[in-house]
DNA sequence: GACAATATTTCGTAATGCGAAATGCTATTT
DNA sequence: AAATAGCATTTCGCATTACGAAATATTGTC
């Protein structure tokens, strides 16, 4: 799915090889043969071996000695990781996170607004079904934000001319019987949502899981991150959603964005 | 540093560019503009500018709309994280790492041999001093082998060829005065480590911190990992590293071996 | 030890990316 | 409001760079 930027003029060809690349090989967990690149790609095999070998060369993607598949390098990871570290509100933001999730023993995600949709920068699981697993492979994943909770927060912060710039690139796609799909309802949705100070997830993305989220806000008061509970459905009451878990995520939320001064 | 890697006959300049935009941007919190990216690196901003776009369009980096400095992207995260998904041994030894790591109170890690160094793939905080700023940023570092308790694990179980090769290209430095830097004496150390399965580290890679590691075998007795206990100087009789500590981390390497089908 | 299926390297060619210079944009100053 | 300065961004003719078909090396198999 090619991104919604647009396309620059002067598009550097290797960098638009390497990117297919690093696509296919992050779909491969036991990496790939020059020769599968090659057929995937339609590069012919001695270019998907220089750029494979180029790549290896600075451990973005390594060589299984044995089979000589090639997979993605732990360069990559380094760098995730770096960028994540300079998130400074995520390490502020973290200890309140253990802390709700040990309190409500649930679930508790942090997204921000990243091109046009809600990505996901990071996860405590609460103790009891802390699997690490999803964790892992959830950062850096993306959600639509017209049907998340923690999506509707930022969209409800946005600008006009920054909605409508979500709504046209991603549309209102239906995930479930109960995803708001048209315009209007959403933009009077969202009116209530930033009136309130937080925002529910009725099965809108995904049938069985409820959420309720809330804004993070910097010392000048701008949302630049929101947080939520997730609760299995059948575990949920809506209208527990709706008033103790509701209260500790805007109360969380609050207490975050005080630590990163806002004033209030 | 550059990688130890032969260096590929064909080298793609592209990648070798980008390479170096990749490892400029992940020490820049606040990104770099165009101009000083071409000061750092000596391309003309014309170029800077074709490549960062061209990165950018992919998510390989994005540009702050306001500053219009360029900072690592999302996509990095994603596939980082993906990779580490991938190791899915990992994704067996978390719960193990947890419990192990909330029965102690210290910190626990898990990491692997890549390119001749130890490379972090996974830590847990005790619930006590959990920070998961730290944690972030440590996730795909890497560390001597030599000096590390789990490095001399992985070295410890190594042919004699591969171990040749690791202290070829990385040698034996000094990091503290019981740092061993002579190959015999470590020779014959790790001679002591592999029969006796696991490995202490004396505060041989940081004064102030002892550890205790111990091997994470496959299904065919292989070594892939080793996981370690951190214990800061000052709270660590000797004896109490060498003895309960031990005994535990050594348990839980067995656990999470035998759970990956490593028989006995 | 020959064969087959790979990965890897070679090398002449032209397409691709290069980069100096022109242009456009934004913020600040007077 | 106009001028200026300091950027980012785009343009375009040129030569370098990467291309990719084919040759070769390597690895595993019968």
């Amino acid at each position: 799915m090619p991104p919604n930027r647009s396309k620059p003029n002067n598009l550097v060809q290797t960098i638009e090889r390497v990117a297919l690349i690093f696509d296919i090989l992050g779909m491969a967990p036991n990496g790939i043969s020059v020769g599968e690149l090659s057929e995937k790609t339609g590069f012919p095999k001695g270019t998907s071996h220089r750029l494979l070998s180029s790549l290896a060369y600075f451990d973005y993607v390594r060589q299984d000695p044995v089979t000589k598949n090639y997979q993605l390098g732990f360069k990559l990871v380094e760098l995730g990781n770096r960028l994540l570290g300079h998130l400074d509100f995520r390490a502020v933001a973290r200890p309140f996170l253990i802390h709700l999730a040990e309190r409500t023993k649930e679930t508790v995600h942090m997204v921000i607004l990243d091109r046009n949709e809600a990505l996901y920068i990071d996860k405590v699981d609460s103790s009891e079904h802390r699997s690490g697993l999803r964790m892992v492979s959830m950062l850096g994943s993306r959600l639509p934000a017209h049907c998340s909770a923690v999506g509707k927060v930022l969209l409800a912060h946005l600008s006009d001319a920054a909605f409508d710039e979500v709504i046209s690139h991603k549309g209102l796609a239906e995930r479930t019987r109960n995803t708001i799909t048209e315009v209007e309802r959403l933009r009077a949705h969202l009116k209530k949502v930033f009136a309130q100070g937080y925002a529910l997830d009725n099965e809108e993305n995904e049938i069985g899981i409820r959420c309720v989220a809330a804004p993070i806000r910097n010392e000048r008061g701008a949302v630049i991150a929101a947080i939520s509970i997730s609760v299995p459905a059948l575990r949920s009451e809506k209208s527990k959603l709706e008033t103790t878990l509701k209260d500790r995520v805007v109360e969380t939320a609050l207490n975050i964005s005080r630590k990163l001064g806002y004033p209030q």
